[in-house]
DNA sequence: AAAACTACTTGACCAGGATCAAGAAAGTGT
DNA sequence: ACACTTTCTTGATCCTGGTCAAGTAGTTTT
């Protein structure tokens, strides 16, 4: 599907918001947006991001699917969760590796051909950066996620993942409990022991907001990273350093 | 410490190997390269990847050693072994993110500092593209190490990572088993027990030499992008497509 | 408002891999 | 060849989180 122009300024300025295109004059851009394309999924969905068709990159608008691997037995893991803003580009992997995004709501999704995104890598140093920005970050959460999923128990996972919600301030769980379940690679289960475990400790979750008895409790789940955007990082109140 | 001139040609010749400096005129890398530094660490060091002083691009000349995460009930993740001609760049993460690299052997790094990096991804094109590349392939052998620690069983890991060894025609487990069994997140007892396991299905290992009964028998545990370089991909003898 | 989903919770039970302990095998140095 | 250390193997036991099944709560449909 391609976009109309009256469309095409809102995408645009949505596009603009991303880091993947921070710092980059808006007229360097404006050929390589009028390349976007734009597709619809529906919720149920289930796409497999395999061959050649899919060398794409891919830009969420609105809507929410996770990216998972699916084993022969049927078991899954969760690589990422993908809503508004997310970028995901098969086109970095190898053609032989496949991931599936499954649809949780019907999603909108921009996509911009490989050759294009070459091309705009080619011309404008600063787009270079940003990928490699994009990239870096990409492995330093996959490293830290193999790091949670490895190390810790049910209940140190659910409260590593509560503390973000902590340290963004919403006191908000953003997806559902089933969801955040499989990407922390437990199953609903174990999830919902855990936030019982949690709630003993004053870590109430009632339909999907987080409430702290005194409101520390959630800092032993903390690792720096996460810790680094928390107001109170460097102060006696952190854990850290 | 910095290199003498003699070892200078030795080392450079060495690195214009790496995939990192393919395709990159050597005129263009001269300077960059004579801004190189060399460390040696020492078996059974262990070094913290973490502050700023660690902002830099590493490659390891010779030795061996694993990257790991240690967490304060003193268990580990090793997130990469790395040995001849691996690269390392914590300048790419957070520099809250901290990884130790635990030395397994005498160890020679060479390494560059992040302002040289970022000086030669400005001006040079194609270096920035090796450098895509290699956070790329980074972020899919971490997806690819999440399925396998997530979904397979101790069984299922230990053949996955003797099937390279099939496939790259060495025959042979390149680290020792404790160091494997710690890089597939099992304990050396679980993988001296897979190991056995395997046995009974035709496959043996004697010292560090694998033996096949039929030939066929770890093939089931390959993964298409381990097998897209095995010379039966794409021929009825392999069982992917 | 009843019915029908879907999401979540709780309980009983199970299994795979971790742990602990002891012993065997392989490697290293003198 | 010997002692000594390190690495690996084997056995017994334990524990966390998975599985299965039933029930509850919240939502949407009619």
């Amino acid at each position: 599907m391609i976009p109309t122009k009256e469309h095409l300024n809102r995408y645009q300025s949505f596009l603009l918001r991303l880091p993947l295109f921070a710092n980059i004059k808006h007229e360097d851009l404006e050929g390589f947006f009028s390349k976007m394309q734009v597709k619809q999924f529906h919720k149920g969905e289930m796409v497999s991001f395999d061959n050649a068709e899919h060398s794409k990159l891919y830009v969420c608008y609105e809507g929410l699917f996770k990216l998972t691997k699916i084993d022969e037995r049927g078991d899954e893991i969760v690589l990422r969760i993908i809503d508004k803003y997310g970028v995901v580009s098969p086109m970095h992997f190898s053609p032989h590796y496949d991931v599936a995004a499954d649809f949780a709501k019907n999603t909108t999704m921009f996509f911009f051909d490989e050759d294009d995104v070459a091309e705009l890598i080619r011309n404008n140093h600063q787009f270079s950066l940003n990928i490699i920005q994009f990239l870096a970050d990409s492995v330093q959460a996959l490293m830290l996620s193999a790091e949670v999923l490895q190390l810790k128990t049910a209940k140190e996972k659910v409260g590593w993942y509560l503390v973000h919600a902590k340290i963004n301030n919403t006191f908000e769980l953003p997806y559902s409990k089933a969801l955040t379940a499989a990407y922390l690679g437990m199953k609903p289960e174990s999830f919902s022991r855990a936030l019982s475990e949690l709630k003993k400790d004053g870590v109430m979750l009632e339909n999907k907001k987080i409430k702290l008895a005194s409101g520390d409790e959630l800092c032993e789940y903390c690792d720096r990273v996460t810790g680094s955007k928390c107001s109170f990082f460097g102060t006696e109140r952190c854990i850290h350093d």
